[in-house]
DNA sequence: CGACTGTTGCTGTCGCGACAGCTATTTGGG
DNA sequence: CCCAAATAGCTGTCGCGACAGCAACAGTCG
């Protein structure tokens, strides 16, 4: 395992495909799947942020300062896609009565129409990019994916 | 593995988080090695892609229409990432002679000046991401990753 | 030759992630 | 009590991916 931290063994050709830029085979998947699950999502006219973010508020209210680390965002990225549903008028925006800093999202009759035929999606896409997986695959790969994390996050550790 | 086409086993509550939207578990990994990438690129005042591109035209002269797929991107792309890297002076775009429609993408020589840093870069990520994983690993989670861009791209026109 | 078709690149528009800077509000210390 | 720091959200700017539409050019066929 040691010899990866060490770049001469074989790496020097085109060994990045793992790696380069935005076109790594890691956001190669990632680009791929967020666009098959948004063409499933194109009759409802949200894209998978959209859909994301009106599951987790359908579920309980929170604040943008909440979801933002879920969805992969910060407050400025949960600013303007709050714009962008409360224009589809699928969201409202509303102050916490207690803390008038703070916003709850409030998701409309409109939303709440939509949103228990939004989770259906994100099933049959799991399904679609894991057709073929085992559990202990799925588990594996989760195990990995999440070991990469902590090794970019924490790995400054040992850097 | 058949459960995972049947959405009932067990996926209902936060199930989806390899799937769900662009904050993914797959995404945030991508979206992180990107940003770890591009923390190591800083002082070269380039980003994944332009460093991507700038290793890929180094090597081989060649069109954006040919460069564009291995970048992640699409010509529309492409275009305005020249633009970027033309304004650097890393790049330069020439006219193909005997196709006066095509491009060719010539390294500057303050491109080439960069480029021999610029592999290294990604060769330190790879150890980051990759720190522990045995070679084993490595080959199994490439597999998976080109199994699942099989299964959104359709299977049925390979790779 | 001139129209037809396909390719190549450019431009506009939208959605999104990251960062920096700003305002309003809350909170805690003096 | 008042002021400073922290917190929540908004706005601006940049880079990037996807799509649609356009113009220039190449090769083909009539």
């Amino acid at each position: 395992m040691e010899n990866l931290e060490n770049p001469g063994h074989g790496m020097s050709a085109v060994p990045f495909a793992l790696v380069l830029g935005s076109g790594s085979l890691l956001n190669q998947v990632g680009r791929e799947l967020r666009t098959a699950v948004e063409t499933l999502l194109a009759p409802f006219d949200v894209t998978s942020q959209q859909a994301a973010l009106l599951l987790h508020a359908a579920r309980q209210e929170a604040s943008p300062n909440q979801l933002a680390p879920q969805l992969g965002t910060d407050t400025a990225g949960m600013t303007r896609l709050l714009d962008r549903l409360e224009d589809k008028g699928l969201v409202r925006r509303r102050r916490h009565p207690d803390d008038r800093r703070s916003v709850v999202i409030e998701v409309t009759a409109a939303g709440k129409a939509i949103v228990p035929r939004l989770a259906p999606v994100f099933g049959k896409a799991t399904a679609q990019l894991l057709a073929g997986f085992s559990e202990a695959e799925v588990r594996e790969l989760t195990g990995m994916l999440q070991r990469m994390l902590g090794n970019l996050r924490g790995a400054a550790t040992g850097s």
